[in-house]
DNA sequence: ACATAATGTAAATCAAACTATACATTAAGT
DNA sequence: ACTTAATGTATAGTTTGATTTACATTATGT
């Protein structure tokens, strides 16, 4: 329960950059490739820390990765 | 331990703001004053999505409000 | 002098982000 | 047919964001 308000578009964007795996992003941003997955399937938001990671990445700013809406897809 | 490497220009806009205090603050983003107290300290970096509630109350985008980097101070 | 509002600090507890491990499925290569 | 890489799913456990409560300090107003 207790949705998440949080969307983003990682899964597109890793195949938009080097069909990068789930793997390779996990070990870019320092963090598990569960985490990748819960992530891509919106089961939680991330950190802030951890936004601002992925967003340096794909050398994107962070709010064109990340959304906040009621509206979970963008 | 395990120094947060999110800062923030919370306390800044707060003043900007209509002198908005702590509580007034926390009220708008739904969280307690503690929350806020904790990330003026810069004792940790906030969830995304309190970052974006943040930033849409001080209609900024997220990243003029948070920033990433070595330099705790912007 | 007294009251009130705003802020600082601290510690116990709760909730959510993140890890670790494990196994199943699908697709591609040899 | 077999192997390997990538992904999906699940669950228990750890870490850290956030709450709650409580009390101290400073400034302002009366």
């Amino acid at each position: 329960m207790s949705k998440n308000l949080v969307g983003n578009h990682i899964r597109k964007l890793r195949f938009n950059h080097d069909e990068m795996t789930q793997q390779q992003l996990a070990d870019k941003v320092g963090v598990t490739r569960q985490t990748i997955v819960a992530l891509e399937k919106g089961n939680y938001s991330p950190s802030l820390e951890l936004a601002f990671r992925i967003a340096h990445t794909f050398n994107l700013p962070l709010e064109e990765i990340f959304y906040y809406g009621e509206n979970t897809k963008q």
